[in-house]
DNA sequence: AAACGGATGGGCT
DNA sequence: GCCCATCCGTTTG
C-alpha cells in the first residue's frame, strides 16, 4: 500500500470571508494565525497567541459612539488594519471584522516570534524572545508597524495574516490545525465594560502578555 | 510579586 | 481639560 503524503496547504493570506464573521469568532480563530511584515530591513513574522474583541455595543470600543475621523476604518471593509496611537507614545494594531460598516475589530495583543528575531530585537532594544512581542505596543514595535499602515489591506501588501496551517509547528502544538486550548478572560487595561469575557489566548503559551 | 508613576500626544466632552 | 485597548524602571511588601 503506497503511502501518500498530504501536501501542506500553501502559505496563503486569510480570505476576506474569514473576517466577515462574528467578531468573537474571528478573535478566537485568529489564534494560531501568522502575521508577516516585509520591509526593506527584512521580514518579521509571529504567531498570534492573544487577542481581544471590541464590539459595536461595547463602551470600550472606539467605534461605540459612531464614526469619527479616527474610527473611520473600523466602519470600512473587514480584513483591514486599524492602527491608533495610545498614551501618546505607542500604537496598537487591530483587524477590522464583521460586515462592512459594523464598527468592530480585534486587537492583536501578543505574538510568538517566528522569523526575523534579530530584526525584532534591534527594533525593541531587547534580546529576550519573551519580551519582543508580549503586548500590543511591543509587537507593533517589533514588527515595524506604524500609522502609515492604518487602513491597509491584510490580504495583499507588505503586512499580511496567513492561515494557521501555513506555517511550521512551534511550542508544543499537536497539529497545525489545533492551536491548543483557548482561555477566555476579561480584557486588559480598560475601564468601561471591564467585566466582559472578550480576551482570548492560547493556554500555557509563554509569549502571552500576562496570565 | 505587586504596586506605582512618568513619559507623551491625539481625540473628544 | 481630561481620558486613555501601554510600557518600563523603581519602590514597596
Amino acid at each position: 500500500m503506497p503511502v501518500t503524503i498530504m501536501p501542506r496547504p500553501r502559505s496563503g493570506s486569510l480570505p476576506r470571508s474569514f473576517y466577515t464573521r462574528a467578531t468573537i469568532t474571528v478573535a478566537r480563530d485568529l489564534l494560531g494565525a501568522v502575521m508577516v511584515h516585509d520591509t526593506p530591513e527584512g521580514r518579521a513574522a509571529g504567531r498570534i497567541v492573544e487577542t481581544e474583541a471590541y464590539l459595536r455595543d461595547d463602551p470600550a470600543c472606539h467605534a461605540f459612539r459612531g464614526p469619527t475621523p479616527r474610527t473611520q476604518v473600523m466602519f470600512g471593509p473587514p480584513g483591514r488594519a486599524y492602527i491608533y496611537l495610545i498614551y501618546g507614545m505607542y500604537h496598537c494594531f487591530n483587524v477590522v471584522t464583521a460586515a462592512h460598516g459594523t464598527g468592530e475589530a480585534v486587537l492583536i495583543r501578543a505574538l510568538e516570534p517566528l522569523e526575523g528575531l534579530p530584526l525584532m530585537a534591534r527594533r525593541r532594544g531587547t534580546e529576550r524572545p519573551k519580551d519582543l512581542c508580549s503586548g500590543p505596543g511591543k509587537l507593533v514595535i517589533a514588527m515595524g508597524i506604524g500609522k502609515h499602515l492604518n487602513g491597509a489591506d491584510l490580504k495583499n501588501g507588505p503586512l499580511r495574516i496567513l492561515s494557521a496551517s501555513s506555517r511550521p509547528l512551534t511550542e508544543g502544538q499537536a497539529a497545525a490545525s489545533d492551536p491548543g486550548n483557548i482561555k477566555v478572560t476579561t480584557r486588559i487595561g480598560i475601564t468601561q465594560a471591564a467585566e466582559l469575557p472578550l480576551r482570548f489566548y492560547l493556554e500555557g503559551n509563554a509569549f502571552v502578555s500576562r496570565r
